[in-house]
DNA sequence: TCGGTCGTGGAATATTTATTCCATTTTTTG
DNA sequence: CAAAAAATGGAATAAATATTCCACGACCGA
């Protein structure tokens, strides 16, 4: 008797995601399909119609009712009745709260609060979706190679920049945070195998492009986190990191900023332990 | 001829939330009550059949017809379309973007960068569903009553401290940033009349709670943002922010601490335009 | 109080959507 | 290479869901 696979169904969307990577192999063409599609797009399930989701993973509608037999529902509805439900606490209570926030009224701190809130979180959504892996990639090596990280962001960067100066701190990489206090230049400070972290949007401060530029005179690696590669800092910089901000008013939230900027440091504080 | 309701029906969610709370008035009971259920439950729409929806409104599913009708539809189903699709482009690209970094595997670059945009987003959506309306009320009237606001953040809260700092010069609040260069004490700078906004989470700096203190000794307003009403800071408080971040790893994200701050700092700001 | 209009609920119908079934094709196995 | 088994696609059917229709009742103005 096949007792092999387990005859009960994934009973959480937890449990299915899991369920689907484990059978996907040893799994006839078309109901693989099915299950890589399912696994990709988990979130469509729960307002997709059996059509859609054939359409989708390119096979008919037959084979996706048989691939849900298989994971042992009934059906696709039943199926579909475990990301419905899961819909319900997870985002819902927090739209209504939203909702409420921005009711207060126009210019009240709540409904600001709220639109910042929602500034940050769109933010994040698209720097998940936009983020360039390739150059990511390329500026953790290149500060994980220099001597010491120079780190500049005047204005509006510079909150990220004095954060960014305190997580290399703590993960014991050399800093050094160039804050422009007294106008002092810093630019002697710059060595051979050092490396410089710029960070500015536009309108983009002089000192910050000043510094970046001096860095690549030099011929020393220069990370840029800008708002777009073409740019004065993202035409300066070795390795650019896009990091579009969605701004509500005259004021941005950082989020995304700041994520970027965390994942680097962190990044970069590993791979410098490891090369140790 | 009865032309005084729009014929088109809203083609967009944001829309859609307008003219609900438009039409909610003048409308007969039982569409009122579609109405209102449907403005506090947009969520809900995509995942839900009329009989849900009519359920929920405590009215028969010929109701939550007309009503769709009303608005311009021609039924449920193209309302729905509205939510289905919105959910289509928004969060499902996302969240297979998401799934993807994470799975670079644990310790990369893009991975870590899953990490912090999740915990971003999350320490987001929570802020918005524990905001104390009242506190913040209360700390937008004392920092917008003071003469000098004094803003104090070391350590993780000194890039939050310094973006407040930046965006009250910029709305022309007299403000003073204090960050402990040179070890040098402030103090002396609070004058009567003067408010302090202070940040700090555990582990708590000395500074930061030492400058608070104070001030609340010398009966001046302590606005403080923290991460929990019964902390050090919480009790010294005379308006008490509380902030829960989400962190990954042993960094936070900050979103939530910045998106607070900025609209504090923002309706502080108009509060004073409108005083003068 | 009467006649009309408007709102209402439920039953009937139309449409969409899920599910099953089976003939055909493909793959496996002896 | 043939026979059996498995998989597949599409058409038929069943179920669910949306939508319309109409008879009834409440409300309003005359």
């Amino acid at each position: 008797m096949n007792s092999d696979l387990p005859p009960t169904a994934p009973a959480s969307v937890a449990e299915l995601r899991v369920r689907l990577v484990q059978i996907s192999d040893g799994l006839p063409k078309r109901l693989r399909q099915c299950a890589d599609y399912f696994a990709d797009n988990l979130d469509r399930i729960a307002v997709s119609t059996v059509a859609d989701m054939a359409a989708g993973a390119e096979v008919p509608p037959s084979a996706v009712m048989r691939f849900c037999q298989i994971l042992g529902y009934t059906g696709f509805s039943e199926l579909q009745k475990l990301f419905r439900d899961a819909y319900a606490p997870g985002w819902p209570d927090y739209a209504t709260r939203m909702k409420n926030l921005k009711q207060s009224g126009a210019g009240t701190a709540p409904a600001l609060l709220a639109e910042f809130v929602e500034a940050g979180r769109l933010s994040l959504e698209s720097l998940a979706k936009s983020v360039d892996e390739a150059a990511l990639a390329a500026a953790v090596a290149q500060l994980a190679g220099a001597d010491t990280v120079h780190v500049v962001g005047l204005r509006r960067a510079f909150p990220v920049a004095s954060y960014l100066a305190y997580v290399f701190e703590k993960m014991a990489v050399p800093v050094m945070l160039h804050d422009g206090v007294g106008k002092l230049d810093h630019r002697h400070a710059l060595r051979k195998g050092d490396a410089v972290l710029a960070i500015s949007f536009a309108p983009y401060s002089e000192e910050t492009l000043a510094l970046a530029q001096d860095a690549r005179d030099r011929g020393l690696a220069v990370v840029a986190m800008t708002d777009g590669a073409a740019g004065p800092l993202g035409r300066l910089g070795t390795a650019v990191l896009t990091v579009t901000e969605v701004d509500f008013g005259a004021f941005r939230s950082l989020s995304a900023t700041i994520a970027m900027a965390l994942a680097l440091a962190v990044a970069v504080g590993s791979a410098r332990e490891e090369g140790l």
